[in-house]
DNA sequence: TAAAAGTGTGAACATTTGTTCAATGTATTG
DNA sequence: CAATACATTGAACAAATGTTCACACTTTTA
């Protein structure tokens, strides 16, 4: 009630804080908050009424050199969340623009995807979203694949899958056995069969990654020396985009690389320095399709 | 091309001036002025999703107090250039209101209709405007007749008429002669046969209003002794809202008050101190059907 | 009824936005 | 080619916006 009068006044009207606050009769704090959840709760709609990309050089560099379908290039800003922002707005957008009607999504768990999940807008899109992989357990840092796959469902009026099982299965036969549970099996020939991935990549800096995170400074030597340089739903791969298979790799339950690369969609989101290597391993083994990232991570990919 | 992408990076990404500027290698200034241009040129649209009005108490009361139709109130401040803009956006709005399609729109000559007019938005309305009465001839001040018909024709893919006739003829017998001609005679009709007017009102203060401001003081001295308290379009009317005759008035060529009467939606946008004794009147007189004004002069209407 | 949680205020401060002005280019015209 | 108009820059400043904190007030909870 109030705060449609505070936006009608300031948006159409022109006043300032100030002005509006004198008006009403409350503070100017109270002005400027009342704004905010304005703007926040859809009340204040701001249109751009522009087609033109941001960094269409760029975008269109990436496309011709890495032989990709299309490509979103966000600003880059010192400031985190600014850059957050900025980057999640932009992935948000591209995958609007993906999805469509009934679509099968298949989502790779990365702090990337939480990010553009948060900046998706709501959209009658009747989706179905799906978890490319099983789940860590422990605290997840706001990047629970369920809570993903619920939130976009949400936005979406569309229908989130569970996958219950975990991301590295305790040995192989664990791994095995959850293969073998149907409800498993069911999810996995779902991912497999989407029409869009939305995935983030992991780097191989010790302590990163959703996956890498949580296994050993042995483990991750011998992920090296098998020559990884990266991953994407817990799958590794090596600098030519090649799976890098071994007993850790037969702990994974999740869709394999090579299953992926038969959804026609796939889109990588990730950006920053470190993500660099793993990203050109990526294009080159043709496991990506669309790409979202930053316009220093693009200049990086176009060296 | 510039502009687009600047207005998607600061409304759609949320970054300051100063990070677009240092993005696209040009000076925030720069960026600042784009971002301006963008809003006004409407590539960038600002859209608040509510229906409450402003100060929907006075509007109430008005309404009420005067039996008129609706009444639309104006947040008042001390600046100048915002308080005219706050009070156009709500001019613009109530008017756009009012017309539709086809309508045909009587236009009174007031600084607060222009200052309406020059808000009011793009919509293919297909209405067309005629001057209420005839022009003032010298410099103008932003205020032609023509010149609003004319931009409100522009902006509603209509039509505008022109009245071939100063507003205060030289003498009877001119005023007469001005009236004997077909094209004047048409389009007066045509005034008091519309769906919609639209005018200011103008005080008795020496040197001020349209065409009191082209009087000499002996014709104001005369008016005031008639008991005159204001004037719409030309015509001066009393405390009640009675038209004052006499040897002025019928110099003047336009719609007579009476006649005025008989259309059936009559907006009478207007505000201020010394707006407030020609509202009493017009409103009390029943000039007024519809209005438009601030918080202050509505509470002073009120009172 | 007392404690706790929530919300608004006022003041102080940091940041961002908007404006102005002189200086410097960069087109365009005669 | 010179002269003129026009746009951009950088710097300085003014104004508006956004944030934080301590405090007051109200409502809810225990």
């Amino acid at each position: 009630m109030l705060m449609g009068r505070v936006a009608r006044m300031y948006y159409e009207h022109g006043l300032t804080h100030q002005e509006i606050a004198n008006l009403l009769g409350v503070s100017r704090v109270r002005v400027t908050r009342l704004l905010a959840e304005a703007r926040e709760s859809g009340m204040v709609e701001i249109i751009v009424h522009v087609a033109e990309s941001l960094f269409a050089d760029e975008e269109q560099a990436l496309v011709e050199r890495y032989g990709i379908k299309q490509a979103w290039v966000a600003p880059s800003v010192a400031e985190a969340s600014k850059a957050d922002r900025a980057f999640a707005v932009l992935g948000a957008e591209s995958l609007s623009q993906i999805i469509e009607k009934g679509s099968v999504v298949a989502l790779g768990l990365s702090t990337a995807v939480a990010l553009v999940v948060s900046s998706f807008p709501m959209r009658p899109l009747e989706a179905s979203f799906v978890p490319l992989a099983g789940s860590t357990g422990g605290l997840a840092k706001g990047a629970n694949p369920h809570q993903l796959a619920l939130e976009l469902a949400a936005r979406t009026q569309g229908s989130a899958f569970h996958l219950p099982a975990p991301l590295l299965a305790a040995s192989t036969e664990a791994a095995l056995s959850a293969y073998a549970d149907p409800g498993v099996k069911e999810v996995l020939v779902m991912a497999e069969g989407a029409d869009v991935l939305v995935a983030g990549l992991g780097g191989m800096e010790a302590g990163q990654g959703i996956l890498l995170g949580n296994l050993t400074a042995d483990q991750r030597e011998d992920l090296l020396r098998r020559g990884a340089v990266g991953d994407m739903g817990g799958r590794f791969f090596d600098a030519a985009g090649n799976a890098v298979t071994g007993p850790l790799d037969d702990r994974v339950v999740g869709v394999t690389l090579e299953a992926l690369k038969s959804i026609p969609n796939r889109l990588v989101v990730a950006r920053g320095a470190t993500k660099v290597t793993p990203l050109k391993a990526a294009l080159a083994g043709g496991l990506v399709n669309m790409l979202v990232t930053d316009v220093d991570t693009a200049r990086a990919l176009l060296l």
